[in-house]
RNA sequence: GGCGGAGUAGCUCAGUUGGUUAGAGCAUGCGGUUCAUACCCGCAGUGUCGGGGGUUCAAGUCCCUCCUCCGCUACCA
């Protein structure tokens, strides 16, 4: 073995935030590195596989309380929830962890220790200017008139004491190692991505939020807790054992594949992970592969409104679904499930998801194509040679090639990640068989051996073993995505099955004379596959809220600046009464707007200038631009919240809000009924 | 506004470093076959490869420009 080679092959899912239940979206990940170590392991490897749950932050914290219950009780029913999906789903994971146990804790502590010590992190208090979109904080040279020079974000005055990461200190050593090792991030247009990410100039990143009771302490500052994503990444590195010594964690590190939703490639994965490696001399992970989304498609135009757009579903009712429209085992609509994520995926792309798809894809490819083609030919080999895997004199040589392509295509595709392409190999060779069998025409064949023909004999012995062969084949090549309906297949076309090895699947496995038992189909057809509504609310794929569309990635992508509030989800607003005092604290008030004019550099922002009864008027920008033009706004009432704090966007400051409407996302704005309301009137 | 992605057959998309008459799957239509899970095979298709310029012997591919859609982001107090 050379240098920097192991025998062991590490690959990580990311650890998933525990925000919300699994679904295809968090299925497909899993199920990719599943398929990849499964993958791995047939080549001889010895492959581990990472996945996980990231329980900290203040948004879980958050989701607790609302759920009235105890942080750990709350992510304890989540990690479970998702452990309980991925054994449902047959994911060999090696290891699962959580950020809340302490060999991760302790992990990230260590790592935090030897950060501070080596110099990498700072400490800095601050009585000056920070931007909230930026999640910078400025000089006063860098500041006029309330906006960042350097960016034209806006700024806010803060004191506040904060840990820093020197991240900026690693843009060259990035871009150098990026340039030099094209295959460590993939896909390429991606890598892309971060280079030009990277030049746009790195930013020290604050590191520490406030210490609300949940979190992983800063070490010697209990008052801090560590950002949530510096924490999370790090669980890669301690699930290898590191920093024990006599973990064995070198054998593990560095990770052979991160491998996750696009999401958090860019700024997490590509850029302050490896940079965060470097500041400890660790070494980087030989690939970082991002995936694309799957997409949900929306109404089409003339198409009836009201009808259900669909939504991505829990995985296990999904399965479901294809087990009782089908009618097969429970395990084997799992593998078809498996199959169908990484067929349907274009990986590296956005990809169309809709039940109706995956159901269709299911028919065509599992069942007429790769079950058909066992059937038949198992059958035919009852019917005509006796139930016994022939012995053929010589082989097609052709066809024999062709499996040979497709099995260096399919390693290659792979290689690269994209699983999609790796199962086309396999399925067009599937197809090639089943055209082969018409061509060949072994009915006629054995019609003519029964009545004497050796040629043709032969021919039919070639034929059938020939289809046995690469029905073999072509199931052992699949048994990383469908691994339990590979070793019924392989049983069905009288193939011995070892999960753990590749070399299986050369050319002339098959045993001649083996007894091959009545063929039974593994994917039976399914007769319909109209999806209706009720199939849609059972297996979760309800229509989406915006926000749920917005979690539908693989992890958290809590990019949210300190301080900033979250939106209390709606469950919550309902059920939060408030008394009449509470009301009484906002001032509404009735407003005419006198002028109305777009804001420079902004999409939804208009400036209103509005009389609200008081001697002078208020300036008050509001985010209606996409709905309202700003003539149609000149003299039209509205009610403005009064008492609120000002606040400054664009360099404007905006003195009030106005009510609307949330319709469907647009903004409706509220007016008095009656006309000719005196400007000022309360409003309550 | 900034950054990124996309626009190719009815639908979903391939098209690698520019190189023959632009492909696949699904859906549609017709035909064939019967071993099989009413399956499989064949044939037929329809394309101004988003528009317009340019480079070139040669452009879906490279350059410029414009249009449309999507995502992220900056502004929806």
């Amino acid at each position: 073995m050379k240098p920097g080679e192991r025998s062991t092959y590490y690959i990580t899912t990311p650890i998933y935030y525990v925000n919300g239940l699994p679904h295809v979206g968090t299925a497909l990940t899993t199920v990719a590195c599943d398929a990849l170590t499964r993958y791995q392991r047939m080549q001889g490897k010895k492959a581990v596989m990472l996945t996980g749950t990231d329980e900290n932050g203040a948004k879980i914290q958050e989701a607790a309380e609302n759920a009235g219950m105890p942080p750990m009780t709350f992510v304890d029913g989540l990690a479970s929830a998702f452990r309980a999906c991925w054994d449902d789903l047959d994911v060999c994971y090696s290891d699962f962890i959580r950020t809340t146990e302490p060999r991760h804790t302790e992990a990230v502590q260590t790592f935090f220790r030897i950060l501070l010590e080596k110099g990498h992190v700072y400490r800095d208090t601050y009585e000056g200017w920070y931007s909230v979109s930026d999640e910078t904080f400025y000089r006063d040279s860098d500041v006029e008139n309330g906006i960042a020079l350097e960016t034209g974000k806006p700024v806010v005055r803060v004191s506040e004491e904060n840990y820093f990461f020197r991240l900026s200190a690693f843009s060259e050593k990035l871009l150098q190692h990026i340039e030099s090792h094209p295959e460590f991030l993939l896909p390429e247009f991606r890598r892309n991505e971060v280079v030009s990410f990277i030049q746009e100039g790195l930013r020290d990143m604050c590191i520490t939020r406030p210490n609300k009771g949940w979190g992983i302490p800063f070490p010697g500052d209990s008052s801090k807790v560590i950002y949530v994503w510096f924490d999370a990444l790090i669980s890669y590195l301690a699930s290898t054992g590191w920093p024990n010594g006599e973990s064995g964690w070198e054998d593990r590190w560095p990770a052979d594949a991160h491998f996750m939703g696009k999401e958090i490639f860019v700024r997490f994965h590509a850029t302050l992970w490896p940079a965060m490696l470097m500041a400890l001399d660790l070494p980087l992970p030989r690939q970082v592969f991002a995936h694309g989304f799957w997409t949900v498609p929306g109404l089409k135009a003339g198409e009836k409104a009201g009808k259900s757009t669909g939504g991505l579903p829990h995985p296990s009712a999904m399965a479901g679904l294809l087990q009782e429209r089908s009618g097969t085992d429970r395990t084997l609509a799992v593998d078809a499930l498996r199959y169908i994520l990484c067929r349907e995926m274009n990986f590296g792309m956005d990809t169309e998801f809709t039940l109706e798809n995956c159901l269709r894809r299911y028919n065509t490819d599992l069942a007429n194509d790769l079950g058909n083609l066992v059937n038949r030919t198992v059958n035919m080999v009852q019917k005509y040679c006796g139930g016994q895997v022939p012995a053929p004199r010589a082989m097609d040589e052709e066809i024999v090639a062709l499996a040979g392509e497709a099995q260096s295509e399919f390693q290659r595709c792979m290689s690269e990640f994209r699983l999609n392409h790796a199962i086309e190999s396999v399925m067009s060779l599937v197809g090639r068989m089943n055209k082969y069998i018409d061509v060949r025409m072994p009915w006629a064949l054995a019609k003519q051996a029964t009545e004497g023909d050796r040629q043709a004999e032969e021919m039919l012995a070639q034929t059938l073993y020939v289809c046995l062969e690469a029905a073999r084949i072509a199931s052992l090549m699949l048994t990383p995505f469908m691994p339990t309906a590979a070793r019924a297949l392989c049983a069905q076309v009288g193939g011995s099955f070892d999960e753990a090895r590749w070399g299986a699947v050369q050319w002339g496995g098959l045993e001649p004379g083996a007894e091959l038992q009545p063929p039974k189909p593994v994917f039976p057809r399914i007769a319909d596959l109209v999806v209706t509504e009720a199939d849609l609310k059972r297996t979760g794929a309800l229509k989406e809220t915006k926000e749920e569309r917005r979690n539908m990635s693989n992890a958290h992508a809590e990019t949210v600046p300190p301080g900033t509030p979250l939106p209390p989800p709606d469950a919550a607003a309902e059920e939060t009464l408030i008394t009449i005092d509470d009301f009484m604290k906002v001032h509404l008030k009735v407003g005419e707007v006198l002028a109305a004019e777009p804001v420079p550099n902004a999409t939804k922002l208009l400036r209103l200038t509005v009389q609200t009864g008081e001697e002078e008027t208020r300036t008050i920008l509001a985010g209606v631009a996409e709905y309202y033009s700003p003539e149609e706004l000149v003299g039209k009432q509205v009610v403005v919240v009064a008492n609120l704090q000002p606040r400054k966007m664009r360099g404007i400051e905006s003195q009030g809000m106005l009510l609307a409407a949330d319709v469907e996302g647009r903004a409706v704005l509220v007016r008095p009924i009656a006309e000719g309301v005196p400007p000022g009137s309360r409003v309550r």
